[in-house]
DNA sequence: GTGGTCTAGACCACG
DNA sequence: GTGGTCTAGACCACG
């Protein structure tokens, strides 16, 4: 898996690492059980420091998305918790996202076929 | 229309008020053309710094949302560019939300009922 | 409050802050709403780096422990959840500890009046 | 004895060790005198390093739990020090939990119940 | 002035 | 070799 830092965005570079491989969980390219790049191997990757990677992993651990152990390094997690609901935070900005893009002029049903595009099949 | 500041969100209080207005705008509760409190008169109903507010008010000016002027203050613009789409920021965010949905177990067509709800009839 | 710093216990240095805090709440020391001295204030009284601080300060929000604005720093929360209940981790260290006082050859009775005592009036 | 190891608890494998031969002792499960496995056995068992198991034992040697010689290997020790008091180490910890408890909202008559728990009739 | 982010570099426990 | 901890120092956004 690939991660893509992008040195110019508003969020911060251990979110991006973070958003990118929830991403990679979601869309499957990271499987249950699949080993991450430790956290050296990644920092040097993508040209930062290790704190800047382990703030990710820890965050990740932390949201229950990955489990670390000293020997093996991090994985992804076999279970991971189903609220099967959005957190506060997510929904307040699912909210603002339809705000604008109404406001923008699209089409409920032309955001609907963004939706859909973009839940996969 | 009233604003609401959480001072311990991680969103600034700028853009929280930036949020509003524009999902007021989006809601019909701002019309086009109606004048927005003076920067002064905000400022003083929630209790925070002029600059703060006027930072809000630059912002949502130069994303095309509202006028000012020295004489009538802010108001909400006739017609705001109709992009018919997201910015990059804001589809990333909903891959980001999207991604974050599937993995917590949400169902395709309750994420749907959600969107709907808040988009509105 | 003060908070003093083993240096050489096994305890990471974050967490003794984290968990001193705790305990000035949990004895009242700490009053909900209070001020905490700021992360740089307190990393000089205790003669340790901001980031450890920082990292300490951090874990207590998410815990939901204390808030953090911009403006005033950190605060003890008003209403801290009540979960009524332990975590599995004070669970097992529980069962841990007792089993320790058991061979240890203390009497249930003054491992009762340990617990009174340090439970407070 | 089965001994259950957790390989992504933050506590190491051969502290996990440690507690539950010392919980073992304490519960009557492994009685006194009772052959421990050997290192080898016990690390082939839980699949894992025998440079663990052998720290594991060190340290339930050095705290006066165990008895090792050649050629019977470990056994629980006949008359183990009973110093009638808890550790400093294991004193603070229960403070942290009490103080835990206590912010959680547990009743302290509901604490005294999972205590009683724990310790058994 | 405040907390948040990041770096370069170091050391350590664990296994 | 792995993640975890810590430092000294810097810069930044927010208000």
């Amino acid at each position: 898996m690939i991660i893509r830092i992008n040195e110019y965005s508003d969020i911060p570079i251990y979110m991006q690492i973070r958003n990118q491989i929830v991403m990679g969980i979601s869309s499957g390219e990271l499987s249950a059980g699949e080993q991450l790049p430790t956290v050296r191997a990644l920092s040097m990757e993508i040209g930062i420091n290790t704190m800047t990677v382990s703030k990710a992993y820890q965050i990740l651990k932390s949201e229950g998305y990955i489990l670390t152990d000293r020997k093996n390094g991090a994985r992804v997690r076999m279970e991971i918790n189903q609220s099967k609901s959005l957190s506060n935070e997510n929904a307040d900005e699912l909210r603002r996202i339809i705000s604008e893009a109404k406001i923008s002029g699209i089409a409920k049903e032309d955001f609907n076929k963004l939706i859909d595009e973009m839940w996969g099949k």
